[in-house]
Formats: C-alpha cells, sequence, structure tokens
DNA sequence: ACGCGCTTGTGAACGCGCGCACAAAGTCGG
DNA sequence: CCGACTTTGTGCGCGCGTTCACAAGCGCGT
C-alpha cells in the first residue's frame, strides 16, 4: 500500500489471520497464471510450475497461499479452481466493483476502451471531465459527464474506485472531490503526491518514475561495463 | 526492481558505496517536488518540507539524501539546485536515454503523444507494430515501423530503453526482440510475466495488478465496517 | 497393506528497510 | 565572540519479508 504500511491484519472474527501487505501485490499476479492454466485445461498445478509461471520463487509462493488458509494437496500439488476462487475471494473479486474515471484525454480514453478491466471484476461506470467541450462526448459508449455530477454518479451507480487520469495540476481538487463524493480508494496516474484523509487508499502509477528507475539500472550498468573494460 | 531483488551495491572503485533498491525508487518522486520547489523560485528547503512534498518521514528522506552522500547544511537545509543536479546524476539523467515504443494501440498512442517523457530526459526514438496494416501511419510525428527494423533503429537511434504495450500474446516474443536487439532495460504494459536473460531489467506496469489490489483494501474495509455495526 | 517418491506447509535464520532519537554542525542575533 | 536555535546525518533496535531446508502428509504402484 502506499500509506500507511500497516498489515491487512486484523484478526477479524472467525476470519483469515491477516494477510500480508506483499502478498497481497502478489496475489492478482498468481491469479492471472491460474487463469491462464484453466484456460490450457490444467487441473492442478505444483508451486514450482506455477512459481515459474508467476516469476517467483516456490518457497514465496507456498507462503502466500498458506496466508490465505488454502490449502493444497501434498504430493500432487493445488487445484486451479480451487485456488481461483480462494484467491478471488480474498481479493474481494466475488463482487463486480464499479470504477469512475476523471480525465477523459489522451490516457483516460485509452483507459475507458480498455477490455482488461471487465475481465477481472470491474466495471467502468462513469466517465467525468472539467472540460465543458469534452462533455456531452460519448467514449466507449458513455457519456462524459461534468465533474458537478460526481457526488450523484457515485452514490447512484456504488462507485468505490476512482482512477485520476487528469494532469498533476488538477489531481489534488479531482481526489478531494472523489473523497468527499464517498471513494476510499483511488488509482492516480497524475504526477502528483496526493493528500488523502486516514482510510482512503491511494496507488501511484506513475511512468516517469518507471523510466528513472530503469534510467538508474542503465547507467550502473553502462558504469559496470566501462569498468570492466578499462580494467 | 522485478528480477533480482539485490542491492545496487558494487562498491564502484571511487563511485557510490551502492544505493539502496527502496532509495532509488524514491528518488524520482524526490527529484519532482524539487522541481516543482524550484518552479516556485525556492532555492532551499529542508527535509522536513520536501518531505511533506514527498509524501514520506523526514528522518527517511534524510536517509535517503544520505546514501547518494549529498550534502545539506545543516541548520539550513538543502540547496534545491544541487540537489536536483545529485538525484539526477544519480539516475544517470545527465543524458538523454532514447525509447522505442512496442505496440502503437490504445494504450500505444496515448503513450507516444505524452509530453512527460521528453520534460524527464526520455525521447521517444521509434514507434514499431506488428500490424502491416499500422505499419507506415505516423502517430506523434513519427512513422511507425515494422518489427523487423528493430535491430537497426535500436542500433542507430542507441536505443537503450523499450516499452512494450502490445497484447499480452506477444509480449514475450516482442521481449525476446529487444532483447537481442541489445536492449537491456524493458518497461512492460502487458499483463505478462516475461522471461528474461541475466542483466536484463524488467518493470511491469499493470493496471488490474493495481485494481485488485485496491479492491482487497476495500473489501478489507467494508468489512470491518460491518463488524463494527454489528457490534 | 505398505513403503516409496513427490509436494506441501512451516520453523528458523537472515537481511533489508524503517523510524526514533540524538549528537554533530552550522546559522543567526546580540 | 558567544550562545541559542535550527536542521542534518546516523547509530540502533525492531519488524517485515525472503529464503533455506526439512518434517509431515498424500497418492500410487506393487
Ligand atoms: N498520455 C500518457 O500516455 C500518460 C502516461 C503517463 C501518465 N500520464 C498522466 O496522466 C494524466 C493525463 O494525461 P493525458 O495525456 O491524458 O492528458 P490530457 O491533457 O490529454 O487529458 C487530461 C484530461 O483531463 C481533463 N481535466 C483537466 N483538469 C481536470 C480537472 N480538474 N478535473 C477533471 N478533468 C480535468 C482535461 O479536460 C483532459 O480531458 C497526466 O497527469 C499525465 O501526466 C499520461
Ligand atoms: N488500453 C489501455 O488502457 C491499457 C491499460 C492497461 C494495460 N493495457 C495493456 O497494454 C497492452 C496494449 O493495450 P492496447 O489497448 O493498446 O491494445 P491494442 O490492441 O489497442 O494495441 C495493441 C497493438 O500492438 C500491436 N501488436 C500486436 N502484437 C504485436 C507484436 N507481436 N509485436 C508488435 N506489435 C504487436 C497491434 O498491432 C496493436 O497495434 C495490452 O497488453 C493491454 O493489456 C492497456
Amino acid at each position: 500500500m502506499s500509506e500507511q504500511g500497516s498489515r491487512a491484519v486484523g484478526r477479524a472474527g472467525a476470519g483469515r489471520p491477516g494477510v500480508p501487505n506483499a502478498t497481497v501485490a502478489r496475489l492478482p499476479v498468481y491469479l492471472r497464471a491460474l487463469h491462464a492454466l484453466a484456460d490450457v485445461g490444467r487441473t492442478t498445478v505444483s508451486s514450482e510450475a506455477l512459481a515459474e509461471a508467476a516469476g517467483v520463487g516456490s518457497a514465496k509462493l507456498r507462503k502466500d497461499l498458506s496466508h490465505l488458509g488454502s490449502y493444497g494437496t501434498r504430493g500432487v500439488g493445488y487445484d486451479v479452481g480451487e485456488l481461483v476462487h480462494h484467491i478471488s475471494s480474498t481479493l474481494g473479486l466475488g463482487q463486480r466493483w464499479s470504477v469512475v474515471l476523471v480525465g477523459v484525454g489522451n490516457l483516460g480514453q485509452a483507459l475507458a476502451g480498455y477490455g482488461g478491466f471487465d475481465d477481472r471484476g470491474f466495471r467502468v461506470a462513469a466517465l467525468v471531465d472539467a472540460d465543458p467541450a469534452r462533455v456531452g462526448e460519448v467514449v466507449a459508449g458513455l457519456t462524459v459527464l461534468p465533474l458537478q455530477d460526481l457526488p450523484r454518479v457515485v452514490r447512484e451507480q456504488g462507485v468505490s474506485i476512482g482512477v485520476i487520469a487528469t494532469p498533476a495540476t488538477g489531481a489534488q481538487d479531482v481526489c478531494d472531490r472523489l473523497v468527499a463524493a464517498g471513494v476510499r480508494s483511488i488509482l492516480n496516474f497524475a504526477p502528483a503526491v496526493l493528500q488523502v484523509p486516514p482510510g482512503v487508499d491511494v496507488r501511484r502509477v506513475d511512468l516517469s518514475n518507471e523510466l528513472q528507475i530503469l534510467s538508474f539500472h542503465e547507467h550502473r550498468k553502462a558504469a559496470l561495463a566501462d569498468q570492466v573494460v578499462s580494467a
């Protein structure tokens, strides 16, 4: 998580004893690999094979799965269907989550037209933009709504996740409006650090950050290579 | 980093003693905050203020900065310009990195037209696509090239970073071609786990993953709220 | 029925990263 | 020139996450 680094512990009645944060971040990867296996017709899979497909170590995978109480069968492996069910339910994918997308520009339009949402249990319920020229436009089968409709849309459509795809300048304002409307989970594509009250989760996806991290390693590799050459 | 979890240590001759991985991931955030401060005319900044702007604790920030040997002035703070220089050079932003973008679809076009690249020291050198109908098209001032031009483009344009924006199906193939062409740093938007030889870095940006992680926390918050109500 | 081989689940050790708290160091006013 | 105040740099303890290695468990063939 990006805000409080606390574990998702809580000892919720008879529920799970709490799933570590790092594990939660990997569950979607496992889930995707499992779906791929199911599509090929496999019904069981060993931790070794699944770990390979997910790009992690097998021990890590087993420990991750043990955290959500899901049991495999020793000597055989995990039942693919059962594991899909367990992980999905842990991630809260039993229900369809409604998403509101704010900022229908370059990126926003690509996101709106993206099919990968619906496949994974998410529904783009509405598109919102501040530009009066854009309001009323139809994008990906949805009419773009003005900002002031946000509270109503969130309420009527049962929206619980907000996606921000506006320039960095407007991001904090949009964020505040989303929070005011009752949204407690935000995915932020704008290169800005958002200030939110406790209880609200923000995940930031920053393309430039990723490139700069790559740049660092590339730089280091180049320096290392030069050193070897000069040696 | 997504592959080996090793620290960027190396004790490179007279160079830096090695910057922790977690620190590297935060440097771009600091850099952006510093640029914002510089734009407002500030010449110095305290760790407290910069930490606030970057959304981290001040102690963490100071420790991060100490790792790259950059010195502030006690009682005053850090010189904004100097810090920008130090961080930029650590990240390897002294030079302009050339990027090749593979997959000029929905997302690829948004990326190609994105201005945030050039601002941060990255140049989209070429666009590549497998679809013959798309090859020859001009997007964002660049002509879309066929896949087989990849080695030539990488060589001639000095490309060192590849961005994959193709469907998951073709991602591994594209990845292999990029690696074969000499690219050692890859940013992958396709929902697939890429297999790469050692020495190649892959960073994955998976939108669905992020949403599912948010979904988990939302789910947990809802369960917690219900519990409180029923109590 | 029984042992053999395979795979899970986990105990334990380790390393990394985080945050606290404070001494060192520099500035500024008098 | 000095003393008080501000802010950095970091030593240290702690908790999380990763990894190794192995005992426990299960199926299968005989
Ligand atoms: N385009 C990309 O490939 C890309 C990649 C990575 C990150 N980003 C980031 O995503 C964000 C959007 O990028 P883009 O290229 O789509 O920009 P864009 O300018 O094309 O679109 C921005 C949209 O947001 C709307 N908007 C502006 N202020 C608003 C506000 N206060 N409330 C609601 N809507 C508002 C604008 O009307 C416009 O439609 C930017 O922060 C950008 O840095 C973009
Ligand atoms: N559109 C989005 O908002 C979005 C969001 C998150 C992730 N993604 C992911 O990004 C990727 C691209 O999404 P998109 O919506 O742009 O898809 P798209 O179908 O619009 O575009 C894919 C492009 O890649 C090209 N392509 C296909 N196979 C290729 C190959 N082997 N080599 C080179 N080019 C090839 C196609 O010709 C097409 O132009 C997908 O993996 C998708 O899951 C998209």
